[in-house]
DNA sequence: AAAATATATATTGTGCACAATTAAATTTGA
DNA sequence: TCAAATTTAATTGTGCACAATATATATTTT
């Protein structure tokens, strides 16, 4: 017999705030380590994003990490002022905006390929559990990503 | 043979970002939900813990949450704005100040009963996957407390 | 009791998230 | 072809999070 979800409004079951409190402890965690290296977490997370691939757009940016201009707009102000990266029109199609890392952004790489160690060490998680709870999440976000109204 | 995480600074193979999108997606589903009831998500979690036991403190509430008066105290502002709490020093200890739930913020719970059971539909996941999922969440935020430095 | 210390909340300032709107460039189609 | 529709960023406004500081009250120490 497969038990079926009882859902309450006590804090401590639900699956949200568990997801919620993680989310917070996990950034809290990286926000020492990235201070050393002047990026907020969000700063990070595009910052790998183009160590990855160079010259993307605001909007494939905002694809790959799930968030829009809103968001985008004034943080990559903030890392181009920092002289991270640099912000332009496209000549092909003036709408959209192509971001190009400096070479003091380029060279962030190096210092910031030391994050995700100092993170493994901290987390004493086998390869394994490690990549299982990726796995959980993703696909839970994919079911919970917002249903294609085709 | 036990395998190693090897750290990359690959974005798709960040655990905290599958963790971050996944939370964000959460709150996401969440929303219309909640606006129906006049809440934010984390103004939620706060009458959920107050729904739970009433009289609590700022204090109180945020050790419950883990957040901060910074983050608490213009939220409840905006709840007490609202007409579902009142706020007020403590007699005992004028440092204090106590949250009491008006009648309307305890009659919103009956409304909001039904929040847990549209996520419970939405999800599609069996109970066993769910508190499977939840407690690696709640393992990996105790792994991530901040070491009480004795 | 006065001074030092500790505790609880509020305030200030920065940086996300995200909805809604605006503006400009491009594409589409009658 | 040119007006409407679409696309891309930027802007505006609200509400968290969180660090740092301030303020008021309570407790402890001398």
């Amino acid at each position: 017999m497969k038990s079926d979800i009882q859902p309450t409004l006590l804090l401590d079951e639900q699956l949200c705030f568990a997801l919620y409190a993680a989310s917070r402890r996990m950034t809290a965690i990286y926000r020492p380590l990235l201070e050393a290296l002047g990026l907020t977490y969000p700063q990070y997370l595009v910052m790998m994003v183009l160590w990855e691939r160079d010259g993307l757009t605001v909007r494939e940016l905002g694809e790959r990490l799930q968030l829009d201009s809103g968001t985008l707009t004034p943080l990559l102000k903030r890392l181009e002022q920092a002289g991270l990266l640099g912000r332009r029109r496209r000549q092909s199609d003036e709408r959209e905006v192509e971001i190009t890392l400096t070479d003091t952004g380029h060279n962030l790489r190096t210092r910031a390929a030391e994050v995700p160690r100092c993170l493994a060490e901290r987390l004493c998680l086998s390869a394994d559990a490690f990549e299982h709870l990726r796995h959980e999440l993703k696909s839970l976000a994919a079911q919970l990503a917002a249903p294609t109204d085709e």
